[in-house]
DNA sequence: CATTTGATGTTCT
DNA sequence: GAACATCAAATGC
């Protein structure tokens, strides 16, 4: 056996704050196995979640049945059911009892695009096969059997990205949510087509100097 | 193109 | 009973 070119991110990668972890989780590649085969894709759009400082944290209000793996250690799968319909994956981050996540939002495919395609629809359109948080769930064959998973696991983990490119990242209000939408913690890889809403193009993100 | 609406079931109040 | 970290289809420009 030789080392994989492509490390797993280790644990320590996600003990720290949510908003780092949003950030830097930016490029890297999840993957996926089940028996219907091998799925992957980088990781384009990320929203943190900051436990109990953030009203809009399922973890606001306490620990619940539902919530309990946020408040466990970092680097697990926290997996919800929402809108009576969907999934929605999320990296827990910090210290045990920090309660703090980070929602996956959106993927652009690179692995196993005809199995997304099958659990997605054959006539999906391949920019929208993981576009979105219920959509990468759905793509990926991700549902609430995967809460608690380890994200070094078998099933279900995040590695480096070969050949990654620099990236442009930018910060946007969060979506999708009534409270506290307007902190800054969607991150999201600019011209990027495989983000939800609208791509945001890098040169309406340049500030300072005109 | 943008905006609105309906679907669907678990969780929490 | 209300809210929900959503999506796809329908409707309006």
């Amino acid at each position: 056996m030789t080392d994989s070119p492509i490390p797993l991110l280790p644990r320590a990668f996600y003990d720290r704050s949510s908003v780092e972890v949003a950030r830097d989780l930016l490029g890297k590649t999840l993957w996926r196995r089940t028996e219907a085969g091998l799925t992957a894709g980088i990781i384009v759009e990320t929203e943190a979640y900051d436990g109990a400082n953030d009203p809009a944290s399922h973890a606001w209000r306490g620990q619940t049945q539902r919530n309990a793996v946020m408040f466990g250690p970092p680097g697990y799968a926290y997996v919800y059911f929402t809108y009576g319909m969907h999934y929605c994956l999320n990296a827990v981050t910090g210290p045990v009892g920090q309660a703090s996540a980070v929602l996956l939002r959106a993927i652009q495919p690179s692995v196993g695009l005809d199995i997304m395609r099958e659990r997605r629809g054959a006539t999906i359109p391949d920019r929208d096969l993981a576009r979105g948080p219920g959509r990468l769930c759905q793509a990926l064959g991700i549902t609430t059997t995967d809460n608690g998973a380890d994200l070094a696991g078998d099933a279900l983990w995040i590695s480096e990205t070969a050949d990654a490119p620099d990236l442009i990242i930018v910060a946007t209000p969060r979506i999708g949510i009534t409270r506290a939408a307007e902190r800054p913690w969607r991150f999201a890889v600019c011209d990027s087509r495989y983000i939800s809403g609208r791509p945001v193009r890098s040169r309406d993100v340049q500030s300072t100097t005109p």
